[in-house]
DNA sequence: ACTTTTAATGAACACATGTTCAATAAGTTT
DNA sequence: AAACTTATTGAACATGTGTTCATTAAAAGT
């Protein structure tokens, strides 16, 4: 059951053209019309496969978000809930988000749509979900455990969302160790033994 | 130095007809035509005000993100960085957002941009930035505070996804309880005398 | 009340959007 | 290779976008 090669065809050409536009223009300016002329497709091929500009880039984001999520499945060691671990994997999302930053910087400006930020949210969660130990559940029955994961996920989106304010100066280095430190504020009592 | 009767007018309709479209279609769907017929304003005179249609809806939340801010600035007893304190002060964004619930399923929209979190994340943050103790500074000379305020803002807007998410489900009062069960995590040591 | 200032209007323009439909061409099956 | 299936095309259409400009009208200043 393989995908029509004119339908591969159609689509690699709207993706190479949105890329090329990219290096002169802001995703909001490129208009469909453009992409279409550029990419030698009829208006009429792009609707249907996408709805606008944005369903094309995020086709990209999906490449790129398998990256992270494949970077994560790298295995390493892992204890209970230390600092050590928490930040080991962090440390994987600022480089992934460094490597593509010309992307991330796309998917944090204040004119781009939310779901490009959901969907970094929701990848990022998963890797939250499978970071939280068993024996926390338990000792914790009141606790919805869907609002500490979001609650996590999204502390780390906020130092993504710093990161990208600072325009990305902040070297990863120091963004780790910014890291480690405010992880520590909020869990004074396990500073021992650590890193 | 008062503004001109005809552009309150202008406005006054234009926000008018806006809120009257939104009780039967998504802001997405919205055109800028389709706003002025309604409004009975010229579509050139909208172009003397608003760029697009998410202008005159950010006008709203200018209003909504101010009675936010008011509200947190009632005095109550303030001690040092304790979890009372934090907790506290967050409930109130919680009873903010459930009063503005319909306003506030917009803004979490994942077709609508990113401007409107980014305008509520700096609001809650200015309120963070404020509940940050004196002495955290200087005991930890190498921290970059504004990582810190953006990673602990972001928390916070972490459970308000969840909470959209779960189509505010859950009351207030639950969702009270999950913080306060969620900081604590974070500072075991802190659990004894507070509450 | 009269004058000055400026906001709103309507018409026009080139271009973009989203959709339909018959004709064509390219890919897939046999 | 022939028959099929279906993606792409071009044309057309109604509507929306963003801008310009002379004209009108309403508000502000005197």
């Amino acid at each position: 059951m393989k995908k029509d090669l004119r339908i591969i065809k159609t689509q690699e050409s709207l993706r190479h053209a949105l890329l090329s536009l990219l290096k002169t223009k802001s995703i909001e300016t490129i208009t469909i019309a453009e992409l279409c002329r550029l990419a030698q497709i009829n208006r009429g091929t792009f609707y249907l496969h996408y709805k606008d500009v944005h369903e094309v880039f995020k086709e990209y984001l999906d490449v790129i978000v398998e990256d992270l999520r494949k970077s994560y499945e790298e295995p390493y060691y892992k204890t209970n809930y230390k600092i050590k671990d928490i930040t080991a994997d962090m440390i994987k999302i600022f480089h992934h988000v460094k490597k593509y930053q010309d992307f991330y910087q796309i998917i944090f400006d204040e004119r781009i749509p939310m779901m490009y930020y959901y969907l970094l949210f929701d990848t990022v969660r998963t890797f939250m979900r499978d970071s939280i130990e068993e024996g926390l559940l338990t000792s914790q029955p009141d606790l919805q455990v869907d609002y500490l994961i979001s609650y996590q996920t999204n502390a780390i989106l906020g130092i993504l969302i710093e990161w990208h304010r600072q325009e990305y100066k902040t070297s990863i280095k120091e963004l780790n160790m910014q890291l480690i430190t405010i992880v520590s504020l909020h869990n004074p009592i396990r500073m021992h033994g650590n890193d």
